[in-house]
RNA sequence: GCUUCCAUAGUGAAAUGGAUAUCAUAACGGUCUUCGGAACCGUCGUUGGGGGUUCGAAUCCCUCUGGAAGCACCA
């Protein structure tokens, strides 16, 4: 049991007399202590007394019994409880720090995130969902979750028949075999721009539109589909590869609308009904509003195919007990609908689903998007960081092959970086200039600080180890052994950014620690506990940079 | 019009109802003949307006103002 856990269950003992609750935190300011407590607020209430005077009774008990781990408890403020640890209690703890949490036990835990079209440009709004949804499925395995990885794809509906209808009439010519993947993925781009042009200008070409959109859905053979779906895929491939992850599961429309059509169709009228020729969910019963499951041309929306996906992940993953989706907040509200609906088919599946919205990503000028032609692709973006970095790493260490890579990582870092510490739900506006500025809080900062600390740490073994007694660095071992907390809340709350704010604050101790005390000495000597401290805080940081989705290199 | 979400230094953000609201950037001033300057230190500056609940409010409630998304067959 170590020191929080400890001053935490006295308290829960003293509480419990009283049934009340409380929290026990760790202060951001270092002047208030290792941990601090509001217990006297809540049972003063129930006493009638003043918090402070309440605070004054407490701690004469507390000392007593924290006596062995505790060097001062003391009131503050209004009626805090400030606890203070004996140096070597806390630093006993930094340098022993497990970093392994375990509080899902095994569960089994589905993320479906990312969800590119086929057909249509991986642009870097889908790079949001792709940063959060690696994230979190990374937070949940570090807590011990068994997480399986799925994304879903819109290969069928308006948007292929669109670029299928554009291909053939924008009278540009199929493009041959040999080309690029990514000249391949432009030239179905522009079939998808022109398609929706020629829709605002001639209803008859939606006509059109309509009818390819069924005979996909009917699954009747098409090779410029099965080519161009081809083509789309192994181009998202090289982008997850890129960005690092990696997908159990691909989930296509294609595949679940037939499902959903029949859940929707076998539960009328008792969940859905027959609206204008179209059947529909009535979500005002439940203070939402109506949506179309299955339209008047009989094909399935969106609503009915994510039930059909809903089922598919079911069939994929057995058994499971979290079932996260990470999406756009766009569609919270046809969301909400869908899973109400669910719920009235398969209450347990629809309790289980865990839906994360993020924001979209905006350029200064506007919301992107790619009808008007005005998107900046996955790709575009990731290499004109790459362009913008290769200044820097002239005087690199590595080269060829390895240095490439690195590149490609540190850009990477920088953009998941700023998506990151960004609290999910919110838009961020994506100031190119500005995210791959690697002054302060960033990406590529965090790597740097860590290649460094790798290097410094290797070198520790060509010197002599002293074990001379130093001033203990208290504010990076209370930053160490808050780690678990720090975890557990991100995951608790789905908030990549409390990690993201951990590490940088992490990194920034490090380094002021790193300008303050020279840690080899100029006759080569390092002290054992500096060495000790040196490691764990180098495991922290890759253990966190890991969280986040962002490499950790050893050397820069 | 209705529903939901949002508003924090010049800019971009963080903050379980807790203490003096943090962090970065910009600006200004320093450290250093580097254990790898993509470093460190210092100065400056912030909760949209008005009510309310609370020992305590950026956070909860009401209201006003401003913004975003959605509101039937696109996803």
């Amino acid at each position: 049991m170590n020191s929080f856990e400890k001053i935490k269950s006295v308290l829960e003992n003293l509480a419990e007399r009283a049934g009340a609750d409380f929290s026990l935190d760790i202060p951001e300011s270092s002047e208030h202590g290792d941990y601090a407590t509001n217990i006297a607020f809540i049972l003063s209430k129930q006493k009638g007394i003043s918090p402070k005077s309440c605070a004054d009774n407490l701690i004469v008990e507390l000392q007593t019994k924290l006596a062995d781990i505790v060097e001062k408890i003391e009131v503050a403020g209004a009626g805090f409880i400030n606890f203070y640890l004996k140096d070597e209690i806390r630093t006993n703890e930094a340098l022993n720090k497990d970093l392994s949490l375990n509080i899902l036990n095994g569960k089994k835990v589905i993320c479906e995130y990312t969800d590119p079209n086929p057909f249509k440009l991986f642009h870097i709004g889908h790079l949001v969902p792709n940063a959060i949804g690696e994230a979190i499925s990374r937070i949940y395995e570090s807590v011990g979750a068994d997480v399986t990885r799925i994304c879903y794809q819109g290969d069928a509906g308006m948007h292929v028949a669109t670029t299928l209808w554009g291909i053939k009439n924008m009278g540009e010519g199929f493009p041959k075999e040999n080309i690029s993947l990514n000249e391949k993925v432009a030239f179905l781009g522009r079939a998808y721009a022109y398609g929706t042009k020629q829709i605002e200008d001639n209803a008859d070409v939606k006509n059109e539109i309509i009818k390819i959109n069924k005979s996909i859905f009917a699954g009747e053979k098409n090779d410029i589909y099965d080519i161009g779906k081809k083509w789309s895929l192994d181009y998202f491939e090289t982008i997850y590869q890129r960005l690092g992850s990696k997908f159990d599961y691909y989930i296509f429309e294609s595949e679940v609308s037939s499902i959903g059509k029949e859940l929707v169709l076998k539960n009328v009228p008792e969940v859905f009904e027959e609206s204008e020729g179209a059947i529909v969910y009535k979500g005002e019963k439940v203070g939402l509003h109506t949506r179309v499951f299955i339209n008047k041309e009989g094909l399935p929306t969106y609503e009915a195919k994510e039930l059909g996906n809903a089922i598919q992940k079911e069939k994929l993953v057995p058994n499971n007990d979290i079932s996260i989706i990470v999406t756009a907040n766009e569609i919270n509200e046809y969301f909400k609908v869908v899973k109400s609906a669910l719920g009235e088919i398969d209450k347990n599946l629809s309790n289980r689903i865990k839906h994360i919205s993020h924001g979209m990503l905006r350029l200064p000028e506007g919301k992107m998007s790619s009808r008007t032609g005005n998107v900046i692709s996955t790709e575009e973006l990731i290499e004109e960081v790459k362009e913008k970095l290769k200044d820097k790493f002239e005087k690199a260490r590595i080269e060829g092959k390895e240095k490439e890579q690195l590149i490609n990582d540190v850009a990477v870092a920088a953009v998941k970086f700023s998506i990151l510490k960004i609290a999910p739900g919110k838009d961020i506006i994506f100031d190119i200039d500005k995210s791959i500025s690697f002054e302060g809080d960033s990406g590529p900062y965090l790597q740097y600080t860590y290649a460094r600390l790798t290097q410094l740490i290797l070198k520790c073994e060509n010197a002599k180890i002293v074990n001379e007694k130093v001033e203990s660095e208290k504010e990076l071992e209370k930053l160490i052994n808050n780690f678990s907390n720090i975890l557990e809340r991100t995951y608790k709350e789905n908030a990549p950014q409390h990690m993201v704010v951990y590490l940088t604050q992490l990194t920034r101790a490090f380094n002021t620690f790193y300008g303050k005390e020279r840690i080899i000495s100029e006759d080569n000597m390092v002290n054992k506990y500096h060495l000790d401290l040196c490691n764990v805080i180098k495991n922290v940081l890759q253990k966190g940079l890991y969280i986040l989705g962002i490499v950790a290199p050893s050397e820069m």
